[in-house]
DNA sequence: GGTCAATATTAGACGAAGTCCAATTGTTAA
DNA sequence: TTAACAATTGGACTTCGTCTAATATTGACC
């Protein structure tokens, strides 16, 4: 994603733009996702809103990151069994998870083909494509 | 996947050349991935296993299906944040997910070509490489 | 066979992630 | 100010999965 400075003046536009009313909670939330190009979970993300002082709550959080799933303003990555990943870079992307660290990073779509792929079953739309490359350390002799 | 019959003494076999030891309770969670080819959770397996009467504990089942990942006879698929999709398909493919019913089909990888995908980070090793073609009906006007 | 050690299984307590609900608070507009 | 709606909240609850400590089963050796 571009290196783009976000502050609360332009999130609260951006969230305007995506047809989501800007309140204090929703700012604080969208500005832990946009600032730091990261893929957060939602503790992580509730974490990071709550540090100096209490801002918003669990249900909070869960109902503002749902809400900007459905505006689309973000994207979920599904990659860890135990938590989702919330994706503040909506562009074509795809991922590189290393499972030994949890660390996940973009790969961007636009160099990347994918031939042979099947034609749809029939009455059915994409909803798009996942492609992600699970990557471990070297280290040691592998099992 | 061929279609190979699969009974309790051919999964037997099986589990011994993963090195697994083939107890009763094993078996039958072999029997019932195995026996449909079809990607299952762990509380659809559990349903199926004790069917007729209790053969099984839940703790068992998730014991079993975490050894079977670990001696590499099965696969777990990740497309759901709610559960996770085991799969006895263990060669080279991919998955199409209706995300509407929760559906998972397997797509044979021979055809498929991906190319222009990044150089791998110094030091890191693939574990492989997933792609998920998520899809829904076409019903009804998109949102 | 019997005995011992190692391996499996189990019930149920527990934990983490996420949802739900009913009560409260905040906002808008007349 | 008040009515109506929208947003937030604490906390109970659900679901999926893990852990633990006790019991049962197995296999190897005599």
């Amino acid at each position: 994603m571009e290196a783009m400075q976000y502050n609360r003046e332009n999130l609260a536009d951006k969230l305007r733009a995506h047809g989501i009313n800007p309140t204090h909670q929703r700012i604080e939330i969208a500005h832990a996702l946009f600032s730091r190009c990261e893929h957060l979970s939602a503790d992580q993300i509730m974490a990071i809103v709550n540090e100096r002082h209490s801002e918003t709550s669990k249900a909070t959080v869960y109902n503002t990151l749902n809400l900007f799933l459905e505006k689309k303003l973000i994207r979920e990555v599904i990659v860890d069994p135990n938590k989702i990943f919330y994706d503040p870079n909506t562009s074509a992307h795809y991922h590189m998870y290393d499972v030994e660290s949890g660390k996940l990073t973009d790969i961007d779509a636009a160099d990347i083909r994918v031939t042979g792929l099947p034609p749809l079953p029939a009455g059915m739309v994409t909803e798009g494509m996942d492609i992600v490359i699970r990557v471990r350390p070297a280290d040691f002799l592998q099992q």
